[in-house]
DNA sequence: CGGACGATTGACCCAAATCAACACCGGTGG
DNA sequence: CCACCGGTGTTGATTTGGGTCAATCGTCCG
């Protein structure tokens, strides 16, 4: 298993139509690093693009556990699922910008743009298939695979070939993965070590040309 | 963690629009146990509403490793992302009827119907809710937890007094659970053993009323 | 400089995987 | 009717990957 699926995503499909919606309507804020910005089960008001920084899609049960569903980068979207609350919270994990639009707005620009709803569709299956290329990562493969793929899919997103930041921690990773954080931890080092990947501090990192062992995706192409 | 989301979620909202479209067009197909309805990758051609019997949704890795996403019941739907190909695969657990309609038809139906597409996102997002709960359930919780919920999850679909069926085997529920099958066995062994659940074969159980420890929700309602 | 928080590394342990044997059940054919 | 057989489920023995607990190290920042 050495799949790349989960951020692989085109975005062109949908993301033009909802794009110009928030172009046109957004407001933008901003949030500190580790500051929610939705909290599960709040009632959803706005809907939001991302503009700069990272997002996590967290999910709470009642004992505390945490598990991260996602990271949004620039130009994801959250709260265009329709539910009356949010099923998951959203925290940021840097600075993040967004864009805000209050919920009936959203909805009224949706349904007067041509292709509004089908861009919506097009984003929910989306997120299924991505959840589904998570959940196939996590029940069937070793911590090493796992922390492999997650930082090939993270990578696959911008440049390759320089330096990409981390913007997330350990933790974040390990809740991500169904990992604890000193076997992240551990995971990393082991790829730094064997020469797969090389590390700029704790939060940036590159892979390595030589090493390639797979790059050619395991999962079905997504959408 | 004890919980009963995965299943429990109600189908009026959206059902009933795309049920009475399925109702009026309609074709019956019948599969035998075992049988793949639609493969991982083909192109959707088609769209289903189960009629009878119990779909798996499988999700094939290079390896030949599979992960079941979902089970399907009667009342559910298959083909409703809107993608070109079949993102997993759909599978006959027992033996099942569906009713088939080709995809242009249906999309003709539903762009047709009032609330046709606000149908389907609403039936995306609980599927997303599936998912998600799904990982919750996968990360942070031990293997008699997982079958415990699962089982409770899955008699919350029917009457809940008397014995229920379980169609599926149990490499079915391992892959589904991200356990082996013999965690699975020895699982609901201890279940039995401990009085909190009662078997008639392997494929009937019941939960007994006595020993309630947990029906509370542990995730929030998937809306 | 010093405190604090995150990351790393080490030592140990346990839940579940794996390997293996056996039981059960339904079907088939002598 | 019973013997056989293949597939599924159960149970037992053993191993191991990763969790947990704990110590140390950086690094950022006041």
């Amino acid at each position: 298993m050495t799949a790349s699926a989960e951020f692989s995503q085109r975005r062109e499909y949908c993301g033009n139509v909802l794009s110009q919606i928030f172009a046109s309507r957004g407001t933008q804020m901003r949030f500190a690093p580790g500051t929610v910005i939705e909290a599960q089960g709040d009632p959803v008001a706005s809907v939001y693009r991302v503009t700069r920084g990272c997002v996590r899609t967290c999910m709470y049960s009642v004992d505390g556990d945490r598990k991260v569903l996602q990271f949004l980068g620039a130009g994801d979207f959250l709260g265009l699922s329709g539910n009356e609350e949010w099923l998951e919270a959203q925290e940021a994990v840097d600075t993040v910008v967004l864009e805000a639009i209050p919920i009936e707005v959203f909805e009224r620009a949706v349904a007067s743009a041509p292709d509004g709803q089908r861009a919506i569709r097009s984003y929910l299956a989306r997120r299924v298939g991505r959840y589904a290329a998570l959940l196939v990562l996590t029940a069937n493969t070793s911590a090493l695979d796992r922390v492999r793929t997650f930082l090939q899919a993270f990578a696959g997103r911008r440049g390759t070939s320089d330096f990409v930041s981390l913007p997330m921690g350990r933790q974040d990773i390990a809740d991500h993965l169904g990992l604890s954080m000193e076997t992240v931890s551990r995971s990393i080092t082991t790829l730094r070590v064997s020469g797969e990947i090389a590390m700029k501090g704790s939060a940036f990192f590159r892979f390595n040309a030589g090493s390639g062992a797979g790059t050619e995706g395991a999962l079905p192409r997504a959408a």
